[in-house]
RNA sequence: GGGGGAUUUCCCGAGUGGCCAAAGGGGACAGACUGUAAAUCUGCUGUCUAUCGACUUCGGUGGUCCGAAUCCACCAUCCCCCA
């Protein structure tokens, strides 16, 4: 590979929900002399606060943060939406002389930024969607399958026959725009990535300390008022049904509470196993990428002045720092 | 004290003599993923071989029967009703 074109460096932290990746960012930004990214789908959004666990600005500790909380919740955002942001704010970090540190949990956000995916020119939820959509709740899968087989086979032969919503997704690229998603995506794949990710993953040798931090993150969100933040948004009319910020774990759960459809206690009960699968379904996203350096804060032991979340931070730079010689 | 009901594989819950390692749901585990992704979808879940198959399991013990989660007896625990 030539070095004529050095591509964009950027450090990321992945993981699961609630396996420190905050922190780790912070703490990385603070010693690489970086800006933190929020790669998560539903931070970006304004008003939804203790219920996505955005950082706080003690949190922060004066480490500039960017993307969170500016989109409206009642306003559709899409992964599309979110990709050419992050590429300015890349840029911009980059131009000032400092390094771009993503913290994320949303695995396709993050990998569209930085494999420099090209979307297809078929926007989502267009009329073409609305009639596909009609007609399943018509006629069932059976049709739109078999429908999909015949405009765009590849698609079909990848997307499993019960996956409506992307078969409806790959019948609307090929209907609105005469191409079909196999071969958007094969085009997409074929561009070059501008950015050398150096990837840092965050996970736990033992499930069950994972699953101990996010019984412990949800009890702290109940605590920090959960509840009302839900209630506020919900009776605003900040939650749209069917919107994506109405299906975050923890507004949705509440949401149904408030409708008198589960108890409280049923609510937060839901809400833990949400996370826990939400959680798995990460790490099943970020495990398929060879490229991610493991780190297992459970197998980590603090010494004499070095705390844990100090050692994970030490060795996360090493690895930085042997990947950008 | 008397009468009735219950006890099933991690959980809930079907199953009333062979087609039952035992429906279904949940959870857990594993996987897919290029415009709503905290979403959507798939697989798998007694053990051993892992193909046929073998073995252990349905509160406990002991029976009946060619054969029992399913029938009988006793014991244990829980629930309801009458006292």
């Amino acid at each position: 590979m030539s070095e004529m074109n050095p591509k964009t460096r950027t450090l990321c932290v992945v993981g699961p929900t609630a396996s420190g990746k905050t922190a780790l960012a912070v703490k990385l930004a603070k010693a690489l002399n970086g800006e933190v990214i929020s790669c998560d789908s539903m931070q970006i959004y304004d008003r939804l606060s203790i219920g996505t666990a955005k950082p706080t600005t003690e949190e922060m500790e004066g480490i500039p943060h960017h993307l969170i909380g500016f989109a409206d919740p009642r306003v559709p955002f899409s992964c599309a939406d979110y990709v050419p942001l992050a590429k300015a704010v890349i840029d911009d970090i980059t131009a000032r002389g400092k390094l771009p540190v993503f913290c994320g949990g949303t695995g396709l956000y993050l990998d569209s930024v930085l494999s420099g995916t090209e979307f297809s020119a078929a926007p989502a939820d267009t009329a073409v969607g609305d009639e596909l959509r009609a007609e399943f709740a018509r006629n069932g899968i059976d049709g739109i399958y078999a429908h999909l087989q015949e405009l765009d086979p590849a698609s079909a032969e990848a997307i499993h026959k019960n996956n409506a919503k992307r078969i409806i997704r790959a019948l609307e690229i090929v209907l609105t725009t005469g191409k079909p998603k196999s071969v958007w995506d094969a085009e997409s794949h074929n561009i070059p990535s501008p950015y050398h990710a150096t990837v840092i993953g965050l996970d736990y040798k033992d499930r069950s300390v994972l699953h101990e931090r996010i019984n412990r993150r949800v009890t702290l969100m109940l605590e920090a008022g959960l509840v009302d933040e839900v209630r506020t948004l919900y009776e605003g009319g900040w939650l749209p049904e069917g919107s994506t910020a109405a299906q975050a774990i923890g507004y949705k759960e509440f949401s149904a509470y408030l409708r008198g459809e589960m108890t409280e206690a049923e609510a937060a009960e839901q809400i833990r196993t949400s996370t826990r699968r939400y959680a798995k379904r990460q790490l099943t996203w970020f495990r398929r990428n060879p490229a991610v350096h493991w780190l297992y804060p459970d197998t980590i032991t603090p010494t004499a002045g070095k705390t844990t979340a100090d050692i994970l931070a030490e060795e996360a730079v090493r690895i930085f720092e042997n990947d950008n010689p």
